[in-house]
DNA sequence: ATCAAAATCACCCTAAAGTATGACGGAAAA
DNA sequence: TTTTCCGTCATACTTTAGGGTGATTTTGAT
């Protein structure tokens, strides 16, 4: 608490104390200076110089610091594909389902998905009409869509 | 030219101005007080509040505003869907091909098309065909995964 | 050990999709 | 004006997709 409150006012305890040491130093250079007659315009000048620097060194320390914010725009790569497996449990859809699903997006027919997991045609058959059930479609063009829409493939 | 550089350089000829004229005030209350023994210490007091309240108005024209540059996230609204026509010349897809392309995409069956176009269900497959020739596909997923990667649907 | 999914496969049948070919009218380009 | 392309439609045929039913094996959880 007192730490913070010495911090918080630190500038201005600086420049009080600042001040009472100028005071000593004024008052020494009168008392040099007071028997040289011209000591006048000099002392002046010296005075001007040091509350000049004293004000503009206090206005640095305790304006606000002048800010200008500038928003930089940078933009997200919302390219990324997560898998929503919330989903996934929520329509009971299996692994190997989600894969013959992906596979049919990629434009693969039957056949081709069915050599490509080594299984037989009939096996791709029975796993595409349960993806379609789940998924509540009858043609596979749909099951892409909804699948899309649901975030189970990219 | 001549006005930017005054108006650059503002600050600083006000600042001579106002030492100028201080001058003159200075020279004017030394005249003034000199015959008051105890004027020293005001005159000394007067100049150092003066100079730093110069001071401080200096420092706060001059001072730079210090720029913060904050990042802004902009999450790239990735609905933005823009039809590739270059495209479509290249390929020299017809509007009626295209059309129908974004309705098979959709998930509906060639009868579906056929109906929503007020056409016949021969013409939908001759369309079609169409469409698969010039994307080079055999079946209409492999036509909507390429007409979403050549840009032609969303 | 048992039970429930998941994964596999088969057969049959229908529906939809895709291929090939030809035809015709209209609009735009040559 | 002729040619070319678009859009339309038809017929015939093949391939692929999808629905229904049933069966076996594997695997994971209780």
């Amino acid at each position: 608490m007192t730490t913070n409150y010495l911090a918080k006012y630190r500038s201005v305890i600086i420049y009080g104390v600042s001040l009472a040491a100028l005071l000593f130093l004024l008052k020494w250079l009168e008392w040099r200076f007071i028997i040289v007659d011209y000591a006048f315009e000099i002392y002046a000048g010296f005075v001007a110089v040091i509350f000049t620097g004293l004000g503009i060194w206090l206005a640095l320390k305790l304006s606000k610091p002048k800010t200008i914010t500038v928003e930089k725009q940078v933009f997200i790569n919302a390219g990324e594909f997560l898998l929503d497996k919330s989903q996934l449990n929520k329509l009971g859809m299996s692994n190997r389902e989600l894969e013959v699903l992906q596979l049919m997006a990629q434009g693969l027919s039957n056949q081709q998905i069915a050599e490509k997991l080594f299984v037989s045609l009939n096996t791709i058959k029975t796993h595409s009409s349960k993806v379609f059930e789940k998924l509540e479609v009858q043609r596979r063009t749909q099951a892409i869509e909804k699948g899309k829409r649901l975030s189970l493939i990219p």
